[in-house]
RNA sequence: AGAGGGAUGGCAGAGCGGUCGAAUGCGGCGGUCUUGAAAACCGUUGACUGUAACAGGUCCGGGGGUUCGAAUCCCUCUCCCUCUGCCA
C-alpha cells in the first residue's frame, strides 16, 4: 500500500509511476484520493476539537459534583450532549471517508523504481544477463512431458484420478529428484544466512492482505470458506506475515528466511498453450528466500538475492539469463523485480524459474512492519523476497536438457542428494 | 465436540465507573560507582494521528451499547488456556 503523506507530496511523481505501471486512471485515481485525503483531515480535526471540549467538559463534572455544585454539573450536562451529537455525525462522515479513501488506496499497484523499464508486456522486459550455452539437442529430443512418460517418474493421469488437472503424481526417482531439489536448496540458503522456517500453509485473511494478494488476487488463491482461510500461493505470504505488527530492533536487521512449501494456484483463466506438463500447474514446491531490510541498503540486499538465485542455476549447469522486468509486466506489489529464466532445450523456449522482487515499503505498510532507527523513530522497512527455486520448470529442464540415448544425467550437485546419477 | 476460565504496554501482571495511557516487577536505554564488567543505586522507557513547534485526538483482543464520563458495566464476535471426549 502507497504512503498517502507521499502520494500528497510527490503527487506527479505518483501519477507518472502508475503510469509506467500501466496502471489506467491513474490521474483521476490521484485527484481523488488527494480530494478524499484533504477531507478526511478536514473532518478530522473537527471531530477532535469537539471531542476535547467534551472531555474537558465531563471531567468538571467530576469535580462539580464532588464540589456538591449540582446546578452548574448538569448544566454542563446539557452540553455535552449537544456535543455529543455532533461528534457521532462527524464519526460517521470521517468512517466513510476513511472507507472510500482505503476502497481506493489497496487498489494502487506498488510504483516501480526509476531504472524499471517503459514497456506494456513481457515483449518489452529488458535481458540484461545470460549464461551458459544453449545446448543443442538431437531431432529425436523429446519434451519433459514424454520423458516422463517414457521413464515413468511423473504421472498427470493419476492426479487427476486423485484431484485434478494440474495436481501430479510424483513416483520413484521422480519423487526421489523432488526431494532432492528441495533439501539442496534449503542447504545452499542456509549456507548463505538464511534462518530456515516450516510456516502453515493455510493462511488467514489478515495475512493475505498483509502481503498484498488480498484484495488483488481474490480469486486465485483456493479458498476455504467454513474457516476463510486460504491455501498459499507461495512461501512469501506466510513467512513475511511472521513480522506483521511488528517493530524489530536495528540491530537484526537483515532478516534472512528461507522456507520450502507446495504452493497452490487457481490459475483460473491462463491455461491455454504453452501451459503443457509441468509448465504450470495448480499445485507445485518452492523454495523462497525471504528479506527484510533497512531502506537504504534493500537494493544491495535485492542484487545479493540474485546472485544466490544464479549460483543455484549455475550449480544445476543449467542455461539461464535474467530479466529487468518492464512496468507494464510487473507484479502488483513489486517496485524492481528480475526474473531468471531457463532454457528448455526441447520446448526450445524460456521458462521463468524464479522471480526476485523489491517491495519497498509497498507491504511493509501494510503489514506495519517497522524498525526502530538512531533517533528512535519508527521506520517502515523494506520486504523482499524470491524463489530459489520454483521446482517444476527447474525440473523440466534438467529433464528435457540432459536426455540421451542413455537416459537423464542427474546434474552433479544433486547427486548425492538423489543416490542415482541417471534416471533411465 | 462438551464444561469452565481468560485476553491490559517488549514480557509478566495489578486495576473492576471519574484522580488511568494505565501500579509494580523484569527487560531496554542513560547515568553514578568501577581499571573494565557484574551487583547496587538514581533517572528514563508504548503505538498511531496531528502541529512549524506546542496543544489536541485515538488505542487496555475486534465490533456495538449504557453513561455527562468506560480498561472497569451490558451485548456480540474472535482468539487463547484448562479439564473431558475424539484423533495423526
Amino acid at each position: 500500500m502507497l504512503q498517502l503523506t507521499y502520494i500528497r507530496e510527490n503527487k506527479e511523481a505518483v501519477i507518472a509511476g502508475l503510469q509506467k505501471k500501466r496502471f489506467a486512471k491513474a490521474g483521476e485515481a490521484v485527484e481523488q484520493l488527494i480530494l478524499l485525503d484533504r477531507k478526511r483531515r478536514e473532518t478530522q480535526v473537527q471531530l477532535d476539537t469537539t471531542l476535547a471540549q467534551s472531555n474537558a467538559l465531563a471531567k468538571e463534572i467530576g469535580a462539580l459534583m464532588k464540589a456538591g455544585k449540582k446546578e452548574e454539573a448538569e448544566q454542563n450536562k446539557a452540553e455535552t450532549s449537544r456535543l455529543k451529537a455532533s461528534s457521532k455525525d462527524l464519526a460517521e462522515t470521517l468512517e466513510r471517508v476513511e472507507k472510500e479513501l482505503n476502497e481506493l488506496l489497496v487498489t494502487l499497484p506498488n510504483l516501480p523504481h526509476s531504472s524499471v523499464p517503459e514497456g506494456k508486456s513481457a515483449e518489452d522486459n529488458e535481458i540484461i544477463h545470460q549464461h551458459g550455452a544453449v545446448p543443442e539437442l538431437p531431432e529425436t529430443a523429446l519434451p519433459h512431458w514424454e520423458l516422463i512418460k517414457k521413464y515413468d517418474i511423473i504421472d498427470f493421469e493419476l492426479g487427476v484420478k486423485i484431484t485434478g488437472a494440474g495436481f501430479p503424481v510424483y513416483k520413484g526417482k521422480g519423487a526421489r529428484i523432488q526431494r532432492a531439489l528441495v533439501n539442496f536448496f534449503l542447504d545452499e540458503a542456509t549456507k548463505a544466512g538464511y534462518m530456515e522456517i516450516q510456516p502453515p500453509i493455510v493462511i488467514n485473511r489478515d495475512s493475505g492482505f498483509g502481503t498484498g494478494q488480498l484484495p488483488d488476487k481474490d480469486g486465485q488463491m483456493y479458498h476455504i470458506p467454513e474457516e476463510d482461510f486460504f491455501l498459499i500461493p507461495t512461501a512469501e505470504v506466510p513467512i513475511t506475515n511472521i513480522y506483521r505488527d511488528v517493530i524489530l530492533p536495528e540491530a537484526d536487521l537483515p532478516i534472512k528466511n528461507v522456507g520450502y512449501t507446495p504452493c497452490f494456484r487457481r490459475e483460473a483463466g491462463s491455461w491455454g498453450a504453452h501451459v503443457r506438463g509441468l509448465n504450470r500447474l495448480h499445485q507445485f514446491d518452492k523454495v523462497e528466500i525471504v528479506q527484510i531490510q533497512r531502506p537504504d541498503k534493500s537494493y544491495e540486499t535485492l542484487e545479493e538475492m540474485s546472485r544466490h538465485i544464479q549460483s543455484l542455476l549455475q550449480k544445476l549447469e543449467l542455461p539461464y539469463r535474467v530479466l529487468h522486468l518492464c512496468g507494464g509486466d510487473m507484479g502488483f506489489t513489486s517496485a524492481l523485480t528480475y526474473d531468471m529464466e531457463v532454457y528448455s532445450a526441447a520446448q526450445k523456449r524460456w521458462l521463468e524459474v524464479s522471480s526476485v522482487s523489491n517491495f519497498e515499503t509497498y507491504q511493509a505498510n501494510r503489514l506495519k512492519l517497522r524498525y526502530r532507527d538512531e533517533n528512535k523513530r519508527t521506520q517502515l522497512l523494506h520486504t523482499l523476497n524470491g524463489s530459489a527455486l520454483a521446482l517444476p520448470r527447474i525440473l523440466a529442464a534438467i529433464l528435457e536438457n540432459n536426455q540421451s540415448e542413455n537416459g537423464i544425467a542427474i546434474p552433479q550437485v544433486l547427486q548425492p542428494y538423489t543416490g542415482f546419477d541417471r534416471i533411465g
